[in-house]
DNA sequence: AGCCACCTACCTACCTATAGATAGGTAATT
DNA sequence: AATTACCTATCTATAGGTAGGTAGGTGGCT
């Protein structure tokens, strides 16, 4: 009882953590604003997560996992490259759409200079995720695989961004499907 | 020459806050950084831009200035869409690999939500001056000039993200070819 | 069963560093 | 005399982080 409590308060943290982060980046998110949000004090995310790094890394950690999951899912829904990659644009249509929000590695990615080492890591490991499964999933024979790959999640990550930027839901749309009106070769 | 210090002081500001900012974002750039970097008190900084909007949005709008300049020379040096199209890339090219840094603007639609609205606003013309060049300049007579050019746009400021993130320029290049090679209709 | 040691999950209170911003002063130029 | 381009000194807010306390539960020992 008193461990799910625990582990319900973990997952709150990590919750309003992940938001704030992919609403603002990684300067932009405090303990304080984070327990707020929750309804405790600063010091007890201290007890959970030492550090805000070992916090931010906890937060691409299972963002990155629950990403996979989807993947899986979608790869073994169907075996059509084409079908695969509209479910594959779906999840950063939700993105947009649903969270409002940027991928969380994405912003990440923009502030790549001043993370944390482990955390640069952590968000390096989420993007092989992504473009060693487009290349498997969508691209199994083809030997611009990698570089397709690479095009697909630049695009939707930019795609993402372009969106936000304009306060428009139209060029991300525009952009989804024109990747999946493209004849792939 | 007063006059002259003057300008190349606040030359100074926006420089060094550009990469303040191209770095790690909005909220990794300060008044006192920027002092530092550049030998003077973060009080003068005060005098010449009253408060972090003002600099800010001063620095985005020297940047898509000279972007636009830049824009305009690539324009007048061909009339040739794929030409040109590869001098657009080398703008980015050179953010990557010269300049180390994201593109300005991409960083700061990555936070869009926590910026002044000002910002916004300044940021999103950037965005604008750029889809409106690319579907003048390389899809003059296509139907599809809007969405191809939020795709090139979209692809690049994704392809430094990807890069930066990967630590590689491989994923920017493998993107710049694929778009170079593409049959754009 | 009753006691005791320990652990968990918080709390209050506080530290130091840094943020943006302001007031008021000053030396040099116009 | 006024303006420009700085300065010192300081304010308030907030940041991450730490020390030490505590209520309530767990588990072992007699």
């Amino acid at each position: 009882m008193a461990l799910k409590m625990t582990q319900s308060t973990v997952e709150k943290i990590i919750k309003a953590a992940e938001s704030q982060v992919r609403a603002g980046g990684y300067n932009s998110f405090s303990f304080r604003e984070i327990a707020k949000e929750i309804g405790i004090k600063s010091a007890s995310i201290h007890y959970h997560f030492p550090t805000k790094t070992d916090l931010s890394v906890a937060i691409v950690n299972r963002y990155t996992i629950r990403f996979e999951g989807q993947l899986t899912h979608i790869f073994t829904s169907t075996i059509e490259p084409m079908s695969r990659l509209k479910l594959y644009i779906t999840l950063f249509r939700q993105a947009l759409k649903v969270d409002k929000k940027m991928c969380l590695c994405g912003v990440l990615a923009s502030q790549s200079d001043v993370l944390p080492e482990a955390l640069q890591a952590e968000s390096k490991a989420f993007f092989k995720v992504n473009t060693a499964w487009l290349s498997g999933a969508i691209f199994p024979h083809s030997s611009l695989a990698e570089p397709q790959a690479n095009l697909i999640l630049a695009s939707l990550e930019g795609a993402l961004l372009l969106s936000k930027a304009m306060q428009s839901d139209a060029p991300f749309e525009q952009i989804a499907n024109l990747l999946l009106t493209h004849k792939w070769q």
